[in-house]
DNA sequence: GCTATTTGTTGTAAATTTACAACAGACGGT
DNA sequence: ACCGTCTGTTGTAAATTTACAACAAATAGC
């Protein structure tokens, strides 16, 4: 089906709870290599491991995931206040 | 890794729309027998196949799949309306 | 009734995701 | 310098998703 890949925060969001890699992969069920794989975005999750990366870190897929390359959370928040003001 | 079933409401949202599984399984460049084992949930879509769906439907992922049990979506329309009265 | 379209189902092969083992490099604390 | 933990990487096997073909049943239009 010629997959799309799938750009993720995940690396951002883990480093910012101040967890390991092998923490991460405890608390989703998967092993510590799987979640090295997906930070450097070398295959997709499956969509139930998404769902419990969305669950841990309590946000919701799109804000995770996308399809196209996602910008730096500070970059976004920017432009969120600009949007406001 | 023990997949959870992922719950969706595809046959919903296209029958709403009016078109044939044959339609949604070109406008989201799958098969269209995949579209049938979606919809009867015997097996859960890739990360980005989700993604295509949630593009096609102009809904966000959370709002067409979930690891919980779907609503029908009057129902859900229901509860929003008690939310805010 | 006939025909076309849709849906449900099964089987097999290909592609993708995940687990797991192994090893090397970086880094911090002692 | 040594030790432990974390990270990056590779290889192989298992599990899951997808394509595709085939066939039956249901439905709608003529």
């Amino acid at each position: 089906m010629e997959l799309r890949k799938i750009f993720n925060r995940i690396s951002v969001l883990r480093q910012e709870r101040g967890i390991s890699r092998k923490e991460l992969a405890e608390k989703i069920g998967v092993n510590f290599q799987t979640v090295g794989y997906l930070e450097r975005e070398e295959y997709n999750p499956s969509l139930d491991l998404a769902f419990r990366i969305s669950e841990y870190f309590n946000l919701p897929i799109n804000l995770i995931f996308s399809t196209k390359p996602l910008k730096p959370l500070s970059e976004e928040l920017l432009n969120l206040k600009k949007d406001t003001k």
